[in-house]
DNA sequence: ACAGAATGCTACGTTACGTCA
DNA sequence: GATGACGTAACGTAGCATTCT
């Protein structure tokens, strides 16, 4: 399977085994960007300082350009084709009060001149049109760009200097590129998140469904029992389980302490039952038991 | 020492081009 | 050849951190 197919068949992906290293960690539990933006970094740390996500994808590998790199050959593509956006039409789809993205402009700008004056002076097309014209980089322009990605998800400058001018582009070409792959990287991260969390949503509800069951069989028994014991004391002794911290006593089922989704809405254990459940989500990964 | 501006980097969302079926 | 889907380069914007004044 390749980068593309991942990419279309999200599911084939997790299938294929990328969900293996999944774990209960900080990407799992907040995929980056869906709550709140990463907050910016140095460009000389790593990409995921302290909160690295707990999965790798295997994006990286020199398969995933194949396809496109196909392409390149059939089309008999072979070196970058050059287009540089007309500074003027960058300037007149903005607002010229953006004084801080104006100077960023003419900074690349700038850039492009300089490049046109040296490494891309191979370009045919200077027109000054306002359309901008999309390069589609080589088989070893992708291939050096994926190589230094697997190093580092970010540039520093120096290092996109040199990147840019060992792939014969604009440093902000450079910059575009790492952009747009750590945006792809995440994407799939994302997806990839979304699947566990469509897992884990459905065994909790295969485990509920179980629990249910198991009330419905605990109630029962209870109609069977003395009126005068002890709720707990109805219980089977295999279905009690003490929180080691709160040393309270409830039954394995879960729904014992009014947490748990019943059917009838009931709470096993009624009002005097000592248990309580704050969290109305049983967690089998991080409870062993549903006493507390 | 402190405040505010400038700068540089990032993520995110969007646009538009190139390719393919 | 026309067309729609898809991948992705390029762009616009805003937030944050650092540096400068």
């Amino acid at each position: 399977m390749d980068y593309l197919d991942m990419m279309r068949n999200p599911q084939d992906t997790c299938d294929a085994g990328l969900s293996l290293g999944l774990a209960i960690g900080p990407a799992a539990a907040a995929p980056p960007g869906l709550l709140r933006r990463r907050a910016a970094r140095p460009c000389s740390e790593a990409p995921f300082p302290d909160n690295k996500p707990s999965l790798t994808l295997s994006l990286s590998d020199g398969s995933m350009r194949d396809e496109e790199a196909a392409a390149l050959v059939k089309s008999g593509r072979s070196g970058p084709a050059a287009q540089l956006p007309s500074p003027c039409s960058a300037v007149s789809s903005f607002s010229a009060a953006y004084a801080m993205s104006s100077v960023k402009r003419e900074k690349d700008a700038e850039e492009a001149e300089a490049e046109r004056g040296s490494s891309r002076g191979s370009d045919e097309e200077e027109d000054n049109s306002s359309a901008r014209k999309k390069l589609r980089l080589t088989k070893e322009q992708s291939a050096l760009l994926e190589d230094r990605f697997k190093e580092h998800s970010t540039l520093n400058p120096k290092q996109k200097q040199a990147l840019a001018k060992q792939l014969n582009l604009r440093p902000r070409q450079v910059e575009v590129w790492f952009q747009n792959r750590r945006a792809r990287t995440k994407l799939k991260q994302t997806e990839v998140d979304c699947e566990f969390l469509k897992r884990c949503y459905e065994t909790l509800t295969t485990e509920n469904q179980r629990l249910q069951k198991e009330l419905q069989e605990l109630k029962a028994l209870k109609t069977f029992s003395a009126p005068s014991a002890p709720l707990y004391m109805q219980f089977p002794a295999a279905t009690l389980t003490m929180c080691p911290s709160c040393e309270r006593i409830g039954g394995s089922g879960g729904g014992g302490g009014g947490g748990g989704v019943v059917a009838d809405g009931s709470k096993v254990g009624g009002a005097g039952a000592a248990v309580a459940v704050p969290s109305k989500m049983f967690n089998p990964f991080t409870h062993s038991s549903a006493a507390c």
